[in-house]
DNA sequence: TGATTTTCTTAATCTACATTAAGTGCCTTC
DNA sequence: GAAGGCACTTAATGTAGATTAAGAAAATCA
């Protein structure tokens, strides 16, 4: 069975025709590490399920610091939620990590589904209250604990980031330069 | 018309059986300034709608520092979504700031809800949705921009807010202390 | 394969914001 | 209407993390 229908049966149950259409309204395509699902600027018109391969959202702020939102790699949603949600250019790039096949799935085709299939509304919605839920944590965390708490939560939280990600993006993502970073590894190491 | 049923036809629209159906599953509440709706490792029951007042959820860190998650203020939804979700205790309090008159839609009325009018799976998606976009743009805000740029972003964003919440609260939410945000006040007159 | 770019490390210096402390005014509550 | 408690201000001092810089290691590429 395709990744994406094992991670929408964890939340509803499809009949074996729905399972076909929701695949028929599926692309399947593989991207080169660095290339660009999504620049800044532009609508975003897809939400994307890595089926292999990591991926990353980031925004550049003055045209100078990069800020990673996300990482999403094998079995996880990624995408421009504003962008996607208005249909207005967004502010976000999304990357390719490391080479991936990635199923698109388009926002017209997503729509069409909320009709042919209902159960999908219900879907997007739990699927949205656990990223929400996510958001709400990571916000809460940068607001009261110190960068040592973040990388150590972030460790625990996804073990196998941290093999494949660069630090640098790391860092970005909870919210450090590198060079600290860097210090705060060889200080949690000579412990 | 009330204005919970105002909120959700902004996003769909219901038959006035439905109406009636949806009204009939809330319960309305008065509370008093500092009464607490939801305390720190309890389950949350409840969806808060705010028809009239202020509240705030807030956690505690270490047992000694506020920080702000959320205002709500006339028309806006308020509750501990992980708490919600998953029915475990959570980490949250949530509290009456100013006198409020809040509609009560308990979980298991809303999952029941869900059954009944199945319209409304859509309008919480939507509502998610939105809130996802904001925790999301807040937290790249945590991320990227000092802490007067939050402020004045803030006092853009909730110009209502500004007037009737005191400095304290306001400073937890942009993630600082009651002394600089005072400072920065002053410096931003000065100018 | 070597050349070039990018990542990572280390260290010195700097700064945005926290902490501590003390004083003022206002709001609550008896 | 006194008294105690909060919210707010101001200022001195402290510190987590940024910035700058420069070299080493690793990855990319021709």
């Amino acid at each position: 069975m395709p990744l994406i229908l094992q991670n929408i049966t964890k939340h509803i149950t499809l009949t074996p025709e729905e399972e076909q259409l929701f695949l028929s309204k599926i692309e399947t395509h593989h991207f080169k590490a660095k290339s660009l699902l999504l620049n800044s600027g532009q609508v975003c018109k897809h939400s994307y399920f890595v089926n292999s391969g990591i991926l990353r959202s980031f925004n550049i702020n003055d045209n100078i610091v990069e800020h990673v939102l996300n990482f999403a790699c094998e079995g996880w949603w990624i995408g421009d939620m504003y962008s996607l949600i208005s249909q207005k250019p967004g502010n976000l790039f999304i990357e390719v990590l490391e080479d991936a096949e990635v199923a698109m799935l388009s926002k017209e085709n997503q729509e069409q589904l909320y009709i042919e299939i209902p159960k999908l509304e219900r879907f997007f919605r739990i699927l949205t209250e656990n990223s929400l839920v996510a958001y709400q944590e990571r916000l809460m965390d940068n607001l009261s604990l110190s960068a040592e708490e973040r990388f150590e939560k972030f460790c625990k939280k996804y073990p196998s980031l941290i093999q494949k990600v660069s630090q640098k993006q790391i860092a970005s993502y909870i919210g450090v330069t590198p060079e600290f970073l860097s210090k705060m590894k060889s200080r949690l190491l000579r412990k």
